[in-house]
DNA sequence: TTCGATAATAAAAACGTTTTATTTTAGGAT
DNA sequence: ATCCTAAAATAAAACGTTTTTATTATCGAA
């Protein structure tokens, strides 16, 4: 491996100078400047990053991490989410040269000393984002009172005390329930996106519960599935719920490949959509377009890039501000699947 | 954050002595370790990465590249797959403690520096696991020239000079063809998975070239559409086929996704699945399942926990040995819409 | 006792940078 | 010529480890 010193040697000069001249740090000669920086394009010279990170302090690596065990860290999110983020994620980090690390871990339930907290002791990047934490993750708290910067992706709920970024989980559920509420619909069910001790899950299911509730509704139990990632989850929420003595007439989906389960046990027991039953979903993937569900959307390329700008900025400056909460806009895309794009069209 | 200096202050012996007790390389005295075992763990020390990389020339990373630009990372792999690659190489690394850096490019077509080669100089990893590699990629050679370990996983076609793992693509092609013409299918048509240029194209490309002339079939220009990761590629690729004088009666898709959209096709045009149009895929993924779509298993899980053991193997030698290349196996998994199962069931 | 051998510990060097402090050089003004 | 200043370059310190080499303590044997 070709070092400074070598760049040095070869030039004539000492090696402080030839850290100057590429850094720009400090004024070299400009025909000293121009053959140190001849020499270090001939020999292939990058200067080492452990050497340079030992003595600058920084790795220009940001670390995305999320708190499940490896065996499920990307089932989660299901779909093509994940991937969107990362692509956001990436995007934003390439253009400032930074590099990106990717962990998870369950959160130091089996460890004893939890990864993410190992990585960030022996200093392996500046930052973190933190992907879908549950909700007693004490190890985000035990980050934030190091200053060590942390921005959690896909969740707002502890907007209070750390930086953010997500869709108003919250919100949308409210909007969704609202807008079958409109349709003149009063049993709705709700299927989770997943085990209500994420974040996200609760958020949306709270949103739910508010609109049912402001609007004089019962919440009932019967009308609470917990499904996952998979569709097969919604065409078992689906099946639950038509088999009660009193099936609701409409469905709040927790995320997209539920709807999609829920539209396959429609097609297959001849149910009507939106007739027998309306439906409204969260992400509007590509599915959703292909199977005509109304859906949200839940920008996560959106988020990706916007927490990775968030991390940035926090990087770039010394002094650390107030948590920071950016919510990304979200629209419900309106198709077949609740009754409004029909009753436009009646009208 | 607390040092090695810390420790060995607090504990009254030199830092040499805290790093043999902590990494076990030196013989230490029972009970002098336990005391700079308990002060360690009391003070959360944890030792600097960088220092330590510095002097032991190890980062314990590795980087998993793709040489896309950013903008189509994931999106070529589709569906899930990326995803599952991504589980296998964490899971591996994880037990051995390695982190994963994630990182992409065009393989320096626009950067004068290509990011991987300067990752590579700098000394941010210790080798590197290439995905999806084009075929004039001269940047692996200069990888491999400077003994930089390199796997590549998801291609096979270089075989003779680097490591790579993943299925035999030529093979699989080969033997979903030869199964559409042992069921008498002459017309054959073949669904690129993406542009030609990728390896993994070219190899399936070549396999089901090779069945045919081996059949004794043409290989017709008009039976071969370039498709992508989406699935109205395959639609569109139905389409074009069936609007020919004279259509194909069967087709290879490329991947899963494309033959959901030739499923849909037929489904639209009411064109009988395998009757008028019999179908074979690769993948074999949910969808594949849901549709009745036969498919080879191509099992990026698997792939990416055999790169991540072969790297491993690879940074635990001294001296390197020759190129291995690891063939995951792979099968047919027969459903309806070849018309093989509706054959065995008529019998 | 003294000598050696061995075990335990300490000291020092090395890793490759950046950064701070110091020295040299050059050029103008006196 | 001499002095001063600014610019350029160098030297040296620091970053936090591991590893190699050196020193000290301990103990048994002569």
């Amino acid at each position: 491996m070709v070092t400074i010193k070598d760049i040095a040697r070869e030039a004539g000069v000492s090696i402080s100078t030839v850290s100057f001249a590429f850094n720009g740090t400090a004024p070299v000669a400009p025909e000293t400047k121009a053959r140190i920086m001849e020499i270090i394009k001939r020999l292939n010279y990058q200067p080492n990053s452990a050497a340079r990170g030992l003595v600058t302090r920084k790795t220009n690596t940001v670390c995305l991490f999320t708190p499940h065990p490896a065996t499920d860290f990307f089932s989660f999110s299901g779909n093509n989410n994940f991937n969107h983020l990362l692509q956001g994620i990436g995007e934003v980090l390439d253009q400032k040269d930074y590099n990106l690390l990717l962990s998870w871990d369950s959160f130091g339930h089996k460890a004893k000393t939890p990864k993410l907290v190992k990585l960030m002791r022996e200093r392996a990047m500046d930052g973190v984002l933190i992907c879908l934490p549950e909700h007693d993750s004490h190890i985000i708290e035990e980050l934030t009172e190091q200053n060590f910067p942390v921005v959690i992706v896909g969740s707002n709920s502890l907007t209070n005390r750390v930086n953010s970024v997500d869709v108003d989980n919250y919100e949308i559920a409210y909007k969704n329930t609202r807008h079958l509420l409109a349709l003149g619909h009063s049993r709705i069910a709700f299927i989770s996106p997943g085990p209500l001790k994420y974040l996200v899950c609760e958020d949306r299911h709270e949103g739910f519960k508010d609109a049912m509730k402001e609007a004089g509704m019962r919440v009932r139990d019967d009308y609470l599935f917990i499904g996952d990632e998979k569709e097969q989850s919604g065409y078992k929420a689906a099946e639950a719920f038509l088999a009660l003595k009193e099936p609701p007439t409409a469905v709040v989906a927790g995320r997209d490949a539920q709807a999609v389960g829920v539209v396959d046990f429609a097609r297959e027991r001849g149910i009507g959509l939106p007739g027998d039953l309306a439906l409204v979903s969260f992400e509007n993937s590509a599915a959703a377009a292909k199977y005509g569900i109304s859906s949200a959307t839940t920008d996560l390329y959106e988020i990706g890039k916007e927490g990775a700008k968030l991390m940035l900025k926090l990087l770039g400056r010394k002094k650390d501000r107030a948590p920071q909460n950016v919510v990304i806009p979200s629209e419900l895309v309106v198709r077949d699947s609740c009754g409004a794009a029909q009753a436009t069209r009646d009208r």
